[in-house]
DNA sequence: TTATGACTGTTACTATACTAACAATGGAGT
DNA sequence: ACTCCATTGTTAGTATAGTAACAGTCATAA
């Protein structure tokens, strides 16, 4: 199969989790615009989106849930277990940790870093928390494909020097520094920019022409 | 002025925070390719952004850092200091709360509301938190038009409904259930999605198509 | 059994974002 | 003064994302 669109792989995930919660609540079966009103978009996009995913078998009575789920998975999910780090357990780090370790992907929290003493060999939503001076050693050790760089700006470029030495296949970056990457899959996130932006069109000249 | 590209007011928020820290280390003038590097973008999409927003005066010696920083702010921040309030004080409101009133922008950050008894009163980043229930009441009281939602999902929807209702002009929503707004700004981002995207395009199959 | 209609699957179109190509400018060296 | 050339400003082209239009399918009911 080829690559998916990037945006199609970001529904897809949202889709999988809102199906799972109509699926709690005892529904088998799912309409394209039943899928569309649950995440505010249009039930062509969601069409569209689980044609590109090459979902075939579909009925009368909309989507089967449970299939479309396991679809899903098949599509986006690793054949085998990819485990994630988080690299920096601050607030953020601490948020992330607990949002990744009860979502019920099939990536796995494997282990979380920071460089405080005090937080070191303490559990974070379960996990142990090593030096940063063991990066290498445990991601390589544990087989760690997947990282999240929520350390302060002015370690984040040198971590990520580090991650890829050791051959990461993908980082999120939720630090304000644009980083370089070669050779894995970069994901950056800049949460004063998207605020900045909501001001900008939220500002009363702007909305009006919205 | 016609509105901005999304991405362009994106950028120009951290083209903002990048040329502050290059004028604190003493430099006055800096070239397209420079930012570009900064970034890690093309240098075309630097001078492209900057004639967005109509910067008529750059001489030879490229552009003028502190003019500049100047006119960004001139475009994307209002006239007006636009007030914000953070809604949720968990980990990652907390986390949000740091950056915003660390980040010097016009934006302020003017409240931040929790249903948590042990919160209220208490002060976060400087700021005090109140009670979700005041949640209507301050935000017409202090002037608040932007909300950021770190709420637990199950409280989204009800919340967005009063913000909508007290005529909030921008929500950042951070949870992971997507909301319907009409007549605000909205911009959604799910952690979760990125995460997984980055799992999708990290997988070595997929890797090696990039 | 046939017509109906609600729903899916697909293609064609539009909008947004990015990139490449190139024209215009003006300081520096000769 | 003239040429050179690094750099900007702009337009044209391409890629990605989203939307609209429509053809295909099958359960249902007359």
């Amino acid at each position: 199969m080829n690559l998916l669109p990037e945006k199609t792989v970001e529904r897809l995930s949202q889709y999988r989790r809102a199906l799972q919660r109509e699926l709690a609540d005892g529904k088998t079966h799912i309409y394209s615009h039943e899928i569309a009103k649950l995440l505010h978009i249009t039930p062509v996009q969601v069409r569209r989106d689980i044609m590109l995913i090459g979902h075939s078998g579909t009925l009368r009575k909309g989507y089967d849930i449970e299939n479309l789920i396991g679809l899903i998975g098949e599509i986006i999910d690793c054949s085998t277990v990819q485990k994630a780090a988080i690299i920096g357990i601050g607030k953020l780090g601490q948020a992330l940790a607990n949002y990744l370790s009860s979502s019920n992907t099939k990536l796995q929290l494997a282990a979380v870093f920071d460089n405080n003493p005090d937080k070191i060999g303490k559990a974070f939503s379960g996990v142990v928390c090593y030096s940063i001076d063991r990066l290498s050693e445990i991601i390589r050790r544990d087989n760690i494909t997947i990282a999240v760089l929520t350390v302060p700006p002015e370690y984040a470029k040198e971590i990520k020097n580090r991650l890829l030495s050791v051959g990461i296949l993908g980082i999120v970056n939720y630090t304000p520094v644009s980083l370089e990457v070669e050779g894995a899959f970069l994901e950056e996130y800049d949460m004063i920019s998207s605020i900045e932006k909501v001001a900008y069109f939220a500002k009363p000249k702007n909305a009006a022409l919205l």
